[in-house]
DNA sequence: AACAGCTTCAACCGCAGGCAT
DNA sequence: GATGCCTGCGGTTGAAGCTGT
């Protein structure tokens, strides 16, 4: 909405990413890691910035992410830690092995913050808020708005969303029920009509819809034993990735995001630079 | 079945900090 | 110390999916 574009170059395609991309991505990844993001795509044949791969990377592509929702000991890991750190959401998603900040702070937003509110918890603060509002005479004028914003939210939710909620809200791929693909997949075969029914979000292969039932019957006609993996792997098989390495590529999954530790990203091109002022290769 | 409103979350944006020169 | 580049962070947006009528 008026805001000037992070890429000034035209041609840099935005918005969801493609399974091609992403196959893109993570073949150049893995065969290289990567040197600067800002290479990454003209490297990889991307029509992307830098920085969107490295966020589609991060939040979605990394192998050692957990998929599906926070348990309740995630949960309530994260509501201790945002007590403590504020909206700190690297610092808090560092402290949970295979979570992203954007997942933590998605999940925040949409589940822990309502809950909250429904316990009477200020979500910011973590005070009672009805305590907050007696100790705070007269609080600043957004926060008054916050609160009358909240309030009746609060009150209309009290009813049934809550127990539902409770109950473990909706049900979506649980790490458990990740599978590791099948010895020879297909790209976006295991979802069917993912890639071709909408080119724009072809690689959002949504969990609940596809891996939960399709790699589950997929494991169970081929025997493999079930085993956490991220969910875009499927894309991709594992032959690929087991003689690329993974293991050595991420040593340390408890870090945050990064995690090239172990590698040295474009050994034999990145020292010494290559690249002229437009950040081409040379 | 069709529509409208709501929710979710992947992806975007601008900014700040770190690092190299 | 000044400058420029790159990366990471946190806030925000909007399309897709879901739910209710």
């Amino acid at each position: 909405m008026g805001r000037q574009p992070c890429c000034d170059k035209v041609g840099v395609k935005k918005g969801p990413w493609t399974a091609e991309e992403d196959q893109k991505l993570v073949g150049f990844l893995l065969t290289h890691g990567h040197c600067c993001w800002r290479v990454v795509p003209k490297l990889a044949g991307l029509l992307r910035c830098g920085k969107s791969c490295r966020l589609r990377w991060t939040n979605y592509l990394r192998p050692d992410l957990k998929r599906g929702l926070l348990s309740d000991d995630e949960e309530r890991l994260v509501i201790d830690l945002h007590a403590q750190l504020g909206n700190r959401w690297s610092k808090i998603a560092a402290r949970l092995p295979g979570r992203t900040d954007n997942e933590i702070k998605n999940h925040w937003n949409t589940h822990i913050r309502k809950k909250l509110l429904r316990m009477g918890i200020d979500p910011v603060t973590h005070l009672p808020l009805q305590q907050l509002q007696q100790d705070t005479p007269a609080p600043p004028p957004e926060q008054m708005q916050q609160q009358q914003e909240e309030q009746p939210q609060q009150q209309a939710l009290d009813g049934g969303e809550l127990m539902q909620e409770e109950g473990g809200g909706t049900p979506m791929i649980q790490p458990h029920e990740i599978m590791p693909p099948p010895a020879q997949p297909t790209a976006a075969s295991n979802c069917g009509s993912a890639s071709s029914a909408s080119a724009g979000s072809a690689s959002v292969v949504s969990p609940s819809s596809c891996s939960s039932s399709a790699s589950a019957s997929a494991s169970a006609a081929s025997g493999v034993e079930a085993t956490e993996w991220p969910e875009p792997m499927y894309l991709f098989g594992m032959d690929g990735i087991m003689d690329a390495g993974w293991g050595g590529l991420f040593p340390g999954t408890g870090t945050g995001t990064g995690g090239f530790g172990a590698i040295d990203p474009f050994d034999d091109q990145c020292p010494g630079g290559g690249f002229d002022q437009d950040g081409d290769w040379m």
